[in-house]
Order: structure tokens, then sequence, then C-alpha cells
DNA sequence: TAGAACCTATGGGTTACCCATAGGTCAAGG
DNA sequence: CCTTGACCTATGGGTAACCCATAGGTTCTA
């Protein structure tokens, strides 16, 4: 099947087929004549077993090499657990850090309810963010 | 004063401060010899009020719209308060994404702790993943 | 006066795709 | 038979907020 066909039976976009193939997660067949991408049915389920990886918060760059492991006949799944024990603290360290920056907006809003709409003088921009504590580090994404 | 001790003062790296220039939120002049940037204390007041903002979740370039408003003798705050209450919501979803994905690493850590590490067969690549039910959306950037 | 420490601009890398472009291929209908 | 539309290809640029490397000019200090 060509890169339409696999994209909608795994249900994702023909650019995002694309994109692993590119990244070598899928290595179809070339068809001799035109070029086209062709894939099978198993390439079907290497979809499908990303698609699963993915929403278990594993990389593009981490399946390939889970998919490389189980390729060369070697078992992934110690690599995979790993992983997992490592990308939790990870994922759970990013909910606090969101959790915190929720509280400082919800606590701006709030105490900006009061607060009028000031014309920037020469040494304010806006006093609304001003009247924030500064601090240190950032490392955010939002 | 030039970029290192602008970033020093205001606690981000030179490169930040580069960065911040060269996306127009600082405007340093130019020393006309040897073109270097040349920061006022302006500039460190400017700098210091795109951490505050950036600590409440503002993005480089709302910042830029809201220092431009600045500079333009135009409040800001109006904007301030709008960003604010549409980027609120985005968090929150934000959060709630992730707490799912920590929640099925869990449940997967969970259910793998009996499971044997398995060789790949023509059919497997990892039971521990396929053991997982597939679904259709993912919208991370852990 | 040499070397360290600083400055400049440019361009590439990060993540997981999305999109535009230009051009080749293929199936069906008039 | 030929056109039209739907599909395919590769390439390169965009996203966010920087970080880093390179190459080369400048300034400070011993």
């Amino acid at each position: 099947m060509k890169v339409n066909e696999l994209a909608k039976r795994g249900g994702v976009t023909a650019e995002t087929v694309r994109h692993y193939a590119r990244e070598r997660l899928l290595a179809p067949q070339r068809h001799p004549d035109n070029g086209y991408q062709l894939f099978s049915d198993t390439d079907l389920e290497r979809l499908r077993f990303i698609q699963r990886a993915r929403k278990l918060g594993f990389s593009v760059a981490e399946i390939r090499d889970i998919l490389t492991h189980a390729d060369q006949g070697d078992s992934p799944c110690p690599l995979v657990r790993d992983l997992l024990a490592i990308r939790l603290p990870q994922i759970r360290a990013r909910i606090a850090e969101l959790e915190a920056l929720a509280e400082r907006m919800e606590q701006a809003m709030e105490s900006w309810q009061k607060m009028p709409d000031g014309s920037p003088d020469g040494h304010s921009v806006c006093r609304l963010i001003e009247s924030f504590p500064d601090a240190t580090p950032i490392k955010e994404t939002p």
C-alpha cells in the first residue's frame, strides 16, 4: 500500500507516515518503476506500535531505538522499562512546573481585579506585570 | 553596558540577551566604532520585566507586543489581561493531558511488574507496549 | 605585547511534525 | 486519446526559545 492508504488505516496524516519513514521508524520498499514507497501489513502493525508507544510518552528517537533492538532480535523490553522509569518523574516535574505557573497566573488575575489599566510612564510598562515578584529561573514551553 | 554585563545583572545568559535583542524586545544602541551592543539601565528594567512576564507564561512574541504597545504610549494592560485569560485554560488543559499521560505510564509500569521480557518474534516487538490499548489522537511534547 | 576574555554575525540543532513548491504518476471519464 | 484530478516524490522552511559552534574582530590585563 502507498503512503495515503497506510496513513488512513493507521489514523495519522500522510505527512506523519513520511516523517516516520524519513526517521527510519518505517522502512518501506520502493516501487522499482516510480520510486513510490510501498508499505506492507507489517508496516501497519509497526505504525500501530508506534502510536501506542507515543501514547506512553516515548519520543520518536526512543521508538527508533526500541524498533532497532527488536529488528536485531534483541528484546527491547528492558530498554522500554528503563526509559519509562526515567520519563515518569520528568513528567511529574513538568506537571508541578505547570501547576505552579497556573497558580501564579490565577494569583495575578485575582490581584489584578481591582487594579486600573495604567498608561505607561517612563518607569513602568505595565504595573499588572510589574506588581509581580521577580525570581530567577524559568524553564517553560507552555 | 555590554551583553555580558546585562546578562549577569539580569540573571540570564548572554545568548538570551542576544536573543531578545534579535527579537526586538530590547533595542540597544550600538557603539559607533566597534558595533557592540550597548544597553542602558532602562534595558535592564526591560529585561526584568521580560523575566516577570515569562514567569507568568507569556511568550516572547506576546511580550514584544506588550512592549510595543507601551513604547507607543498605549496601555498594554487590557492586552495583558486578555492574553492571560486565554492562556490559563490552555495551561490547565496541558496539565490534564500530562496527568493522563502520567497515569498511563504508571498503569503500564504496574501491569508490567509481572510480565517477562520477551524476545521479539515476527509479530511482536515488545509485548509490554503492545499490551496497551491503542487509541487515536496524540498531541504531546513531553 | 601576548593571551585571555569578550564581542560580532551566521548558521545549525533541538521536537514532531505541518505546509508550500515543483514536478512526476496514475486512474477514470469525455 | 487526452485531460483532469488525485496521488506521489524530494526539498526546504516554519514552529518556540533558546543553545552551541565557528570564524574573526576587540578589549583588558599581566
